[in-house]
DNA sequence: CCGAATCGTGTTTTT
DNA sequence: CACGATTCGG
């Protein structure tokens, strides 16, 4: 008897190959986890392998947590032996003891993409950049992936370029670095290149050589330049290196990911046992061959046919729709008639290729009061209070940071404007000390009005009361004293007026998430807590137990099942994307590789919607289908296309530009019924529709304006406007 | 220094 | 269209 004995003969062959080179081509629900978590939990329970000699390095915290709790269920208690985790905490582990020897002290900062551009934006002011084309998102993305490609300041330096832009990028990216050291941080691409750096110190490589005996990778497909030499560095020597991966689920090219690193493999690795899981437990025959059919298409893919022993099952529903709105409602009716027959909402999910596509069904969805759930797109800690928030604890955890604490020094207002902040810089850099400490000393620097120099003196000895809570007491203690010593809710209070509500809220939420996490360990850190949640991710948190639909990007859905996936926006400059890709044969094979990844999300019923015309950009246009409709066999597809319009295609257009379109236009009409307006239409506490917001509820009437409470906050409503935005429900 | 109005710009995908 | 950044008047 051997833990082995539940695996498949592929499996079993994969999981007992312990030494030397092992490249585990997984397609899609083939049972990859299984098979790596078994032989996790082989190895140490069946081999005497130590768990501390294994690293297993995955994408995304859920696809670590899941690995670690499976293993775990086989073994118990040594599953948290091993290191189980993702490159970046991996890498942000290793930092906090490492990171003194290349400059950084251990409370260093994780700079997110916001806070890039901030950066950015506050150098190109510095370099009076005219050039309008250089946004700082492109320079952020550029400064990525050199960073990514292992691209030092110096080496970009050398390649000495005649591009237009060369020497603004090559500029920003100095600068930026050198910004970014200054106040202890580093961004997600430095937690990477730092602990590359750490691995050029023989003494340091050799002790994680020796501490790391056993390498996994999950997700090879996605690792980019930079993780494969980390990875091949650490390796080197024992060459006990098993890396699992799909190539034709490689969707992270635009960040760096490196297809090559997986077809390659075998050549780096001559030696290398190769094993191939063809068989899928996921999903039926029909969503099978329309997934092997649409790969195939691609050059890169290898040679792999998934093949399962399940029936064909359900076609596949192509469904062509008149436009986005007939589209959403067509899928919320195929829902409610699977509802009827027995499914519950947690068995769809509805994918989409970009987020700003998920606003629609949302309203639908609330229109018809049916539970759903949004991943990723505008995230909780995306939005400004939190990120107030968040901005104070950094400043309290790592005072160095002067970004985040250019964030808040005027938050809530204390008179310190652009030109105070100025002369506090240079002050700083007069003195040689940091921004926080020039704080302090406000009474010493020039030009400062007295009302200003006052406001320093109390912030510096707010923050620095804060700073000695942190040696005490926890994290929701010093959260709690922050709200209350910043005043932080009758900030809200004060500026967003009837919004503040749902703002507070969400400060709330975020403390109560405090409180949750600390309950799972024994103290948390208020760096450990920062920690997480900047590398926390859009599914993270995603758990099985309530009764919703589930709406994410089809990038989000990677790793993830559903019995019943509605793949949505199937057109051409949608999925495939913008025109580029078009000329770009590399990037048409990655949106295949997408498709091919939201089709084998499906366990038992796929369908494909597009339509003929879509909003977009303000203005209505007209939409061809996707080619990757072209692409599915025809034996495994049903069509749903309308026979004949209902309704004269001229009034359908009229109608909807009227909700969504030209909402904003008062006509005749309108001033009419302004003028004769002499009260609410809708009654306090009635249930109403806004075309944007969604289902809401008066709570507030006044002369001029009603407020409603909508599901993510309240809003205020003019009374004039309310017979346009609003119906009744 | 602050708030309001205006102008301009932008759309993949994310650890 | 919708958001953010810039600009202007107080």
């Amino acid at each position: 008897m051997s833990i082995l004995d539940k695996l498949n003969e592929k499996q079993r062959e994969a999981a007992q190959k312990i030494q030397g080179p092992l490249l585990i081509l997984a397609g899609a629900g083939s049972g990859k986890t299984r098979t790596i978590t078994y032989r996790i939990a082989h190895m140490i329970n069946e081999k005497g392998i130590s768990p501390y000699k294994i690293l297993a390095v995955t994408f995304t915290n859920k696809a670590a947590k899941e690995m670690r709790e499976r293993v775990e269920s086989l073994i118990g208690e040594d599953a948290h032996k091993a290191m189980i985790s993702t490159f970046h905490s991996f890498g942000v582990r290793l930092l906090r003891v490492y990171g003194d020897k290349l400059g950084y002290s251990a409370n260093f900062t994780i700079y997110d993409t916001d806070d890039q551009k901030r950066v950015i934006r506050g150098i190109m002011k510095e370099l009076v950049v005219t050039d309008k084309s250089l946004t700082e998102g492109a320079i952020v993305s550029i400064i990525s992936k050199l960073k990514e490609n292992s691209v030092s300041v110096s080496d970009y330096e050398k390649e000495n370029r005649f591009d237009a832009n060369y020497k603004i990028i090559l500029e920003c990216y100095r600068r930026y670095n050198g910004t970014l050291k200054q106040n202890n941080g580093m961004d997600f691409s430095d937690i990477l290149v730092n602990l590359h750096k750490l691995l050029d110190i023989q003494e340091v490589l050799e002790k994680l050589q020796e501490k790391f005996q056993y390498i996994m990778v999950d997700e090879y497909q996605d690792t980019n330049n930079i993780q494969y030499n980390i990875i091949t560095k650490i390796a080197a020597k024992y060459r006990n290196i098993c890396v699992v991966g799909d190539e034709n689920q490689s969707i992270y090219g635009f960040r760096g990911a490196n297809i090559k690193n997986i077809l390659d493999f075998e050549k780096d690795y001559k030696d290398a046992l190769v094993v191939k899981l063809e068989e899928n437990y996921r999903s039926t025959s029909a969503i099978l061959t329309a997934a092997n059919e649409v790969i195939k298409n691609n050059k890169t893919s290898k040679d792999k046919n998934l093949w399962t022993k399940k029936p064909q099952g359900e076609l596949i529903t192509i469904k062509e729709c008149s436009d986005g709105r007939e589209e959403v409602n067509y899928i919320i009716e195929e829902i409610i008639k699977r509802k009827n027959s027995g499914r519950s909402y947690k068995e769809f999910t509805i994918l989409y290729r970009t987020n700003a596509q998920s606003r629609l069904f949302e309203e639908g969805l609330l229109k018809y009061n049916i539970p759903y759930k949004v991943f990723g797109g505008m995230q909780f800690y995306q939005r400004a209070e939190i990120k107030d928030i968040v901005a104070y604890l950094t400043v309290i955890n790592n005072p160095q940071d002067t970004i985040n604490l250019n964030r808040i020094i005027n938050v809530p207002k204390r008179k310190i404007g652009d030109k105070s902040i100025e002369k506090i810089r240079d002050f700083a850099n007069e003195k040689g000390i940091s921004m926080f400490e020039a704080l302090g000393k406000g009474m010493e620097i020039p030009g400062l009005t007295s009302g200003v120099k006052i406001a320093l003196d109390e912030l510096h000895a707010m923050l620095k009361d804060l700073i000695d809570l942190t040696n005490e007491g926890s994290v929701s203690e010093v959260f709690d004293e922050l709200i209350r010593r910043v005043g932080y809710f009758s900030y809200l209070n004060s500026t967003y007026g009837v919004e503040a509500e749902g703002r507070i809220e969400n400060v709330e939420e975020l403390k109560n998430s405090i409180v949750e996490l600390e309950k799972t360990v024994d103290f948390l850190t208020l760096r450990e807590y920062l920690e997480n949640i900047s590398l926390v991710s859009a599914t993270d948190d995603l758990e099985g137990e309530s009764d919703y639909i589930k709406l994410m990007t089809i990038h989000n859905s990677k790793g993830l099942e559903f019995p019943v996936v509605f793949l949505t926006g199937v057109e051409d400059d949608i999925f495939p994307g913008s025109k580029k890709v078009l000329f770009n044969p590399e990037e048409l094979e990655e949106e295949r590789r997408l498709c091919y990844v939201a089709i084998t999300r499906a366990e038992e019923k796929l369908y494909l919607t597009y339509a003929r015309s879509r909003f977009v950009y303000g203005e209505f246009l007209t939409k061809m289908k996707s080619r990757f409709i072209d692409e599915l066999p025809s034996e495994v597809l049903e069509r749903s296309e309308r026979v004949q319009d209902t309704l004269p295609k001229s009034r359908i257009s009229t109608q909807d530009k009227k909700i969504s379109g030209f909402k904003n236009i008062i006509t005749g009409e309108d001033l009419k019924k302004m003028k004769n307006i002499s009260n609410s239409p809708f009654a306090m506490g009635e249930k109403v529709i806004h075309t944007k917001f969604g289902l809401g509820k008066v709570i507030e009437i006044s002369e001029k304006k009603i407020g409603v409470q909508f599901v993510d906050g309240k809003k205020d409503i003019a009374l004039a406007l309310a017979t346009k935005f609003l119906t009744k429900a």
